[in-house]
DNA sequence: AGGGCCGGATTC
DNA sequence: GAATCCGGCCCT
């Protein structure tokens, strides 16, 4: 039977530019949404001490990364310092970085630059040290919301009574993720690839296996699994797989499909398309300070990578192409 | 209408 | 040539 507490919790990513730092003057804009005082960040600390000051001065530079291999591997110390987890400690891999050259790409696609959730108590978000730590309190968010007392864990002097990790404001892109999602089997990564605006679909999910190869959907996990038994271990099972992905809160980051039309009235038959549905950049406007409450679903901030031309391609199709969606995976042995 | 899925264009 | 990204078919 289920808590009959409501768990008004969110969990947020920041995303940015792999190639572009984030520098912006200041970063606490809290919103008074339950907390009318102390809206200013107080002193910060001369020295980075403990993880909690370390969360705040990646805060004043707005580089607080949560889960990007260049910035763990330099941070090393301090990184694992502020990641003070209990759980999966062997699910420390050390798989080839995501991150794509920047040298000199025109691509320039958004990432995730952080983790935040929201405490079920005062609503004001905090970030999260680590993708895994997201991971794990996603998979549990529904059943087990968030509150700023489980940020204690890695932030032992973190209250309600803090001013906000991190608000929203019109600089990046916020999405909205999906609660419970299980974290991926040991020894795989669960990648998330943001789109570029104007895109089909907002982001992409891979699962990279323990050998390296990505995989990109269900059936592909489960060919890969039925062809490699070794990675079949006890216990996994595909309900650890999830290809889900976040939503843009800016609906317009997502090209819109064009609506199917319905002929089923005359008057609808005048009606025209509006020019502001093709509004490019639209959603970069700053009205995107409200957050709406009221289902635990995680969220992630992204900056707006460029208005990348949309390449289009009439593209043929075999449609012979079938697929067994009945597979299960069994440990069965050849 | 939304999402899974994958071919193929694009980039490295 | 390999990896990545995007479009869009097609199923639910």
């Amino acid at each position: 039977m289920e808590s009959t507490t409501p768990s008004p919790c969110k969990i947020t990513l920041k995303l940015r530019r792999d190639d572009e730092q984030e520098q912006e003057p200041k970063t606490n804009d809290d919103k008074p949404a339950q907390s009318p005082s102390s809206s200013s960040v107080s002193s910060p600390p001369s020295s980075p001490s403990s993880s909690d000051e370390i969360l705040q001065s990646h805060l004043q530079s707005q580089e607080l990364v949560l889960y990007d291999p260049a910035v763990a591997a330099n941070a090393g110390g301090d990184a694992n310092r502020a990641a003070t987890v209990n759980r999966i400690p062997n699910l420390n891999k050390s798989i080839s970085p995501v991150s794509v050259s920047n040298s000199q790409g025109p691509r320039v696609l958004p990432s995730v630059g952080a983790f935040t959730v929201q405490c079920a108590n005062c609503f004001k978000w905090r970030l999260i040290p680590t993708k895994e730590q997201y991971e794990q309190i996603r998979e549990h968010i529904l059943e087990r919301p968030f509150y700023c007392e489980t940020a204690k864990e890695w932030r032992p002097s973190i209250s309600c009574d803090d001013p906000a990790d991190i608000t929203q404001d019109g600089s990046r892109l916020w999405a909205i993720d999906r609660p419970n999602i299980a974290q991926p089997p040991p020894g795989w990564q669960r990648l998330l690839r943001i789109r570029g605006e104007g895109s089909t679909k907002f982001a992409d999910v891979y699962y990279q296996a323990p050998s390296g190869k990505r995989l990109r959907s269900m059936v592909e996990v489960q060919k890969y699994l039925i062809e490699h038994p070794e990675y079949m271990v006890d216990g996994l099972s595909m309900a650890q797989f999830s290809f889900q992905i976040p939503r843009p809160l800016q609906e317009n980051y997502v090209r819109k499909r064009p609506a199917a039309p319905r002929l089923t009235a005359a008057a609808h038959a005048s009606r025209t398309l509006e020019p502001t549905e093709a509004n490019p950049i639209a959603w970069a406007g700053p009205d995107d300070t409200e957050l709406q409450l009221g289902s635990p679903y995680l969220e992630a901030h992204v900056f707006d990578p460029v208005g990348r031309p949309t390449k289009k391609r009439a593209k043929t199709r075999t449609p012979s192409r079938v697929y067994n969606s009945n597979l299960n995976i069994s440990t069965e042995s050849s």
